[in-house]
DNA sequence: CTGAAAGCGCTTACAG
DNA sequence: CTGAAAGCGCTTACAG
């Protein structure tokens, strides 16, 4: 079943059956578009949207890159796996396909397999989940006709559609909340050095501790991956040096869920003990014991607005508003916290 | 960069260039596929796969659906956020992508939505996550051409690829794993009349009872749906009611955590009050306390069993083994199971 | 081993 | 308001 056949069926040509499919009403008289439909309607028809691609230069299809490096491809990481990254791909689906675009899915570990995506499909856009280093964007920038939204990048370019979080202010909350409840020997959990946005969440913790003329102390930053064995590593420190701290914030969930585990390793009733805060709020947080306080991101609201952000781009060339949003973030409260009045 | 301006740049004609491209080397002088190869390498030229599809009626595209019930598209329910729907979506699209197939995704709330990304697209095969009820599923089969691939359906077709976990095994093992370690007032949560999984879970579960001489008691069966909701209820009863039950066997680990959380609103400890075991095996059961033990299904195994067994089909037309391969499941052991020796 | 022609199912630009 | 022609970038079937 072709426009051909169509346009046979209701004796009328390819074109105005084109034009009836493509809502151009203006071009079709009333009566002939019902009788189209109707045919349409009758046999099921639905376009092959290959031909139309390959006629008008556009796919709507937007490619969703989870960018991999490549300690992970020889591990044989599933990134699925990792919550925040299917909330953002469900989300964005779901918006896209409300705007009538589908959405391929591509795990890749170098730029070149974007390029080739790209010319593959005649990508419309793409959607960059975990943005490789700086230098690698500005690169694959270049080299890309198509727009491109991603998250959390340090890359600021003009063309980029970059959404990120407000990620001192989170961190800052995180650490203000500590001090709130008593806490002034806060450990802060996170090989910040390595990343720019780890980096900006550690400035919200130093500048939440001067806010309230706490002293920062080095020997309270535990330098570890903010994953689980790096929380659980830096936990159990934390517990066996009979440290002072009492309290302990970190970049994600799943880390503080190591801390926690960690520092009970080490004998530490949590929060009697040791006082946690995660970031990111997963479902995950309510699962654990005690349940996790956390830093919300809205990973909803981020994946929609640069889904979004992207269509608009494609639709009209340019994007209205700034294509640099960084969204708001809030704690929530949960069990993990404990005052020290 | 197309296809005729490789030929043109190499000085033969665009079907050479495509015979290289494809492979077809018997059809064309090794000096020649050197000659278009270091073009194409050059240009960084890449086929146009709309262009390709087109033509040759293969799309090199599968489709990934994941159906939503009603119910869900109307709470707006994120399936991915579903850490078993995740966990199956990167292994198929790492075996794809193995494979040189292109991964498309879509959540979809009725068949015709699915037969629509068909006929758009030109789809190879698709792969459905959570099968609707038997008789959607076979209504679908007939009106679908392409191979499909799905998990646990309880529609037996001589076309539909359907792996399965050995459920009935799942739950014996489990409920054996308690009898072992001396419980005998076992419950059972989930509402197993719904689902055809669930029932063969639940027969699993009366099986290792029998086995063992413990009298089937109706009233530690639990019919409530195996989520966290779920779970909380039934954990609830079961300590405010000083049930004798001093074991919970259930399908889903996230039903367990609900178990843990509703007895320890009772007033019960856990393990030492009443032993858990979960169902899936997620990556979850390590961040709860007590870790939770499980039953694995080794969802990676039976993803990648789909794709190959769908792919296979879609190059020969038919799968050598069966399509109705039912995989190994196993305890793993963790904290949540006390011994009462 | 190589190539000219026709066609896949659409849309665009133009003519009426 | 409607249509005939050309073209998108490939592959297939055929001829040489």
């Amino acid at each position: 079943m072709t426009l051909k056949d169509i346009a046979d069926l209701a004796g009328v040509s390819m074109m105005t059956v084109s034009n009836v499919i493509n809502g151009k009403t203006s071009r079709v008289s009333q009566k002939t578009r019902d009788k189209v439909n109707a045919i349409i309607e009758e046999y099921g028809y639905v376009p092959n949207l290959n031909a139309r691609s390959l006629s008008n230069k556009k796919s709507h299809i937007i490619g969703i890159i989870i960018s991999l490096d490549e300690k992970d491809v020889l591990l044989g990481t599933n990134y699925f796996e990792n919550p925040y990254v299917s909330t953002m791909i469900g989300a964005i689906e779901k918006e896209l396909q409300k705007n009538e675009y589908f959405t391929m899915i591509r795990s890749v570990s170098k730029n070149a397999d974007i390029i080739s995506l790209l010319k593959n499909w005649n990508v419309d856009g793409i959607i960059i989940l975990y943005p490789a280093a700086g230098e690698y964007m500005a690169k694959l920038m270049d080299s890309v006709t198509c727009p491109i939204a991603t998250f959390d990048c340090e890359l600021n370019h003009p063309n980029l559609i970059n959404i990120t979080s407000n990620d001192e202010k989170g961190m800052y909350l995180s650490t203000k909340y500590m001090i709130n409840h008593g806490h002034s020997a806060i450990a802060f959990v996170a090989d910040y050095k390595i990343s720019h946005v780890l980096a900006n969440r550690f400035n919200g913790y130093k500048r939440a501790l001067e806010e309230n003329h706490i002293t920062f102390n080095p020997d309270y930053v535990y330098e570890y991956s903010p994953s689980y064995e790096g929380g659980i590593q830096a936990g159990h420190e934390i517990a066996s040096n009979s440290s002072p701290v009492t309290a302990a914030v970190t970049t994600a969930d799943i880390c503080a869920i190591g801390i926690m585990e960690g520092a009970r390793l080490g004998g530490y009733r949590i929060p009697v003990d040791l006082s946690v805060i995660g970031y990111d709020n997963l479902t995950l947080c309510q699962y654990t014991l005690p349940k996790l306080t956390s830093v919300s991101q809205n990973i909803p609201q981020k994946a929609k607005l640069a889904t979004s952000l992207l269509l608009e781009k494609i639709r009209t060339g340019s994007v209205s508003s700034s294509c640099q949003a960084a969204l708001d973030v809030e704690i929530v409260d949960r069990q993990s916290v404990i005052s020290l009045y």
